[in-house]
This record gives structure tokens, sequence and C-alpha cells, in this order.
DNA sequence: CCCAAGTCCTGGTTGC
DNA sequence: TGCAACCAGGACTTGG
């Protein structure tokens, strides 16, 4: 799944083989993921702009063009963003041609099997989608102070917290479980019962796992790949996403499965309160 | 049939 | 009583 660490790894690798480029020709889209903007628009405007940036908040990838406009990018569940892969596959959603000076093009493929990416176009400003989002879980800009001023008071389970974007931006269900095993905190918590200890925790062990992730460019543990199709390594390193059944490395028990917020949810009762 | 899961949406509950 | 904030759960999507 992309989540910050898969998006920052595709971010950087965009920015080395697009930045200065023009959009030259839209070879395919699919109108089912646009948002903010209609096929005939997208087919219109972009061609002719060049990349002058390429950022990311949480999960979102933003594209500042020429001229003031935006794409605005999510990889949804499944997305892959992919440089000069020849083919195109039955989930093959989006295909653009990019030019540079020298002439030579750049192919930009957006694959996404499960269709829960998006691809928003924009004048003036970034998708409203932003709007919301919480700080960076990775690039900072908040503190423990500002983790327990959010958790306070609220009855809603730890791990719920930190899937919800509003909060911080960029934590998904493979994060969120490596991080809690991390921090010896149960998923299961009310988020405001724990102590400030126990949040100064949590606020160094987020940036640490998501900084590990971006270091180790990515988790592949079902189909993620960079933009060349290459998998990442984290995968090798998870303590408790997937491993349901299996012996906790740190203290010997058995870890367990549940769901919460919807999501299937691995931790170890033995270690994690 | 269930499971995977990021985001959006709805409806119910809580508390001021 | 009114209203917002909060929270749980379903819809969407397709393949294993």
């Amino acid at each position: 799944m992309p989540e910050l660490p898969e998006v920052e790894t595709v971010r950087r690798q965009l920015a080395l083989s697009l930045l200065g480029k023009r959009f030259a020709t839209v070879d395919r889209v699919d109108p089912a993921m646009l948002r903010d903007c209609t096929e005939d628009q997208v087919r219109a405007q972009l061609p002719g702009r060049r990349v002058m940036s390429l950022e990311r908040l949480g999960k979102f990838l933003v594209v500042a063009l020429e001229d003031d406009a935006f794409l605005t990018l999510h990889l949804g569940m499944t997305g892959h963003l992919l440089i000069d892969t020849g083919d195109v596959g039955p989930h093959t959603r989006f295909v653009f041609e990019l030019a540079g000076g020298d002439g030579l093009r750049t192919r930009l493929e957006f694959r996404d099997m499960r269709k829960f990416g998006r691809l928003h176009l924009t004048g003036g400003a970034p998708a409203r989608r932003l709007q919301g989002l919480g700080p960076d879980a990775w690039l900072g800009g908040w503190d423990s102070a500002y983790l327990v001023q959010r958790m306070q008071g609220r009855t809603t389970p730890l791990k719920a917290f930190l899937l919800d974007q509003r909060h911080l931006a960029g934590i998904g269900n493979i994060y969120a479980d490596e991080i809690l095993w991390w921090t010896g905190l149960s998923p299961l918590r009310a988020s405001g019962s724990l102590s400030s200890v126990e949040v100064a925790r949590l606020a160094e062990e987020i940036p640490r796992r998501l900084g590990e992730g971006v270091r180790l460019l990515g988790c592949s543990v079902s189909d993620f790949v960079d933009t060349e199709g290459r998998p990442g390594g984290f995968q090798d390193r998870l303590r408790a996403y997937g491993r349901q059944g299996q012996l906790c490395s740190r203290c010997g028990d058995i870890l367990a499965r549940t769901v919460i917020a919807g999501r299937g949810t691995a931790y170890c009762p033995g270690c994690q309160h």
C-alpha cells in the first residue's frame, strides 16, 4: 500500500525524471478517477505545461505546473506511477508523454488495479482535498504537545487516531501497526488515555519508522513498486503488520489480530499495553 | 463467501 | 432543545 514512505520514494524518482519537462500528449484518461476536472479539461489544459515542482503532503503528490495549474495525485491502495514502461495493461488508467528541452520523450503511466487512486487538475491552488489534512507525519512541524492536544478527551482507539489524516498526514495501516509495536502501545488504547511519557514515545517513533521506510525505498508487502517497477525493502523489517499468529520478536508471545476502524490490526498482547 | 484498505459518506450518540 | 463534535460502519473497487 502506498503510504508516506512509498509516496516519498515515488516523488523523488519522479522529480528526477519530470522536473523541467513539458506535458506533450495525453494518451489515456480514466474519467472515473478524475476529481475537480473533466476529461476534456485534462486533454486541453495539460499539454504544453512545464513541471515546476513536485511535492508531497502525507500520501498526496502535488505537481505544480506552469501558469498556476496543479496536478494532485493519490495512489489509493494499488496505484503505481511508472516511467517509460513499455506496454499498456488492463489496469493502465492514465498515460502522458512529456518532452524535455532536448526533445526526448518521457512516458508517465498511472496504473491502478483497484481504482482507489485519484487525479485532480486545478487552477490557482492544489486540490481542495488537501485542506483538511494535518501536518506531514514525517517532515515535522508538529510535536508531542500537538499530539497531546489532538488526543485530549478522545475515546477513539489509538490505531484509528493514527490512521486519521486530519491529525497527521501520511500514516496508513502498515506503518500504524509498526509504529505501535515499536512504542509498545496497544492499538486498542483510548487515544485520550495516554500519559505524556507515552505520547512522547509515540511522537519519537512516528518519524523514526517512516524515515526507515523512506530509507528502504518503501514497503512492498502487497504490490508496491517504484517508478521503474522495483520493490522496496521495508517488508523484511515488519514486526507486527501481517504477522498475526507468529511469535513476537520482543517478548515471544503470539501476535494477535483484531479489527479497528475497519482495518486488520496485528499487535502483541504480551508487550503492547 | 470473505479478505485486502484509503477515502468518502451517512447516521447515531454524546455533551455542552 | 439545538447543535456541533465525535465515532462507528458501510460503499466503493477488483483480485486472491
